[in-house]
DNA sequence: GATGGTTTTGACAATCATTATCAATAACAC
DNA sequence: GTGTTATTGATAATGATTGTCAAAACCATC
């Protein structure tokens, strides 16, 4: 089976760089959709399991239960800052984190470890308070 | 609103009690209604809820997508070291983390953090080769 | 123990994300 | 250009979860 190029990777592999924070491969296919594109919903899932699985993108579950991408620039292991309001994303390294995580799991004897670790939260912007007479827009 | 005590979610809690690992809404119901409980899937679902959210239960979403709960004892905030080949957990404190956390998002101008910090690993038991004559039962 | 107001239950429909199906289409080697 | 074959996309199917609402259960009270 060999891979072939089509506009249709290529616009969501683009739509995904275009993109700030985390989305969903709903959101993300009506962005396309919105653009003009007519990609269709059943190419964005395959796509973004593409880009998923290739490394190209890395994918979160909400706490809804929604799989969420995003396009990394770096390559190899890293964790997310997310601002649970307007979806900005800070991509963090987590060096303690990983000693840590290695260590608990070796002190129980567990090996190959892998671990979730994304921390969610207000950003600057939306921690000010909501009475304002604008509330922040949700991203999508 | 006050809260009325029935046995569906004496049975539920005691499930999730008896339950060595996460379970998922649809596996426990099954578990329930295969010791001959007639309790309704819905009511699992509600009893889950609830029960995550008055803190007796934790729940975390596996890589697909599910929701799976887990009594659990400490009152207070914890995380979790599962193996992903058996289901066995242990509960465990990261001090060093939750500090990490607070700080990387107090850094970036985040606030209200939360995290989600799960490791997912090979139990002692799991580690050893499969290429041995018995592989492990996937816990259920 | 019976009564009544209110919560809870449960069968089922509805919703929502995701995956499978499969004929039509498009990409690539020649 | 031509043929082979992976890819697309409309839609159905799946599967988890939530909403609905009348009937049943809980519990304070008599």
């Amino acid at each position: 089976m060999m891979k072939r190029n089509t506009w249709q990777r290529e616009a969501v592999r683009e739509a995904l760089d275009t993109t700030e924070g985390f989305i969903s491969a709903q959101a993300l296919h009506s962005a396309l959709h919105a653009s003009g594109s007519p990609i269709g919903l059943a190419t964005v899932y395959r796509a973004l399991g593409d880009l998923a699985s290739s490394g190209e993108a890395d994918s979160l579950q909400s706490p809804d239960g929604e799989a969420l991408y995003r396009a990394c620039s770096t390559a190899g292991h890293h964790h997310h800052l997310i601002c649970r309001n307007c979806g900005l994303t800070v991509e963090i390294e987590a060096t303690e984190v990983e000693a840590w995580a290695k260590g608990i799991a070796a002190e129980h004897g567990f090996t190959e470890a892998a671990h979730v670790v994304d921390v969610f939260g207000l950003c600057a912007d939306c921690t000010r308070p909501a009475a304002t007479t604008e509330s922040p827009d949700r991203a999508g």
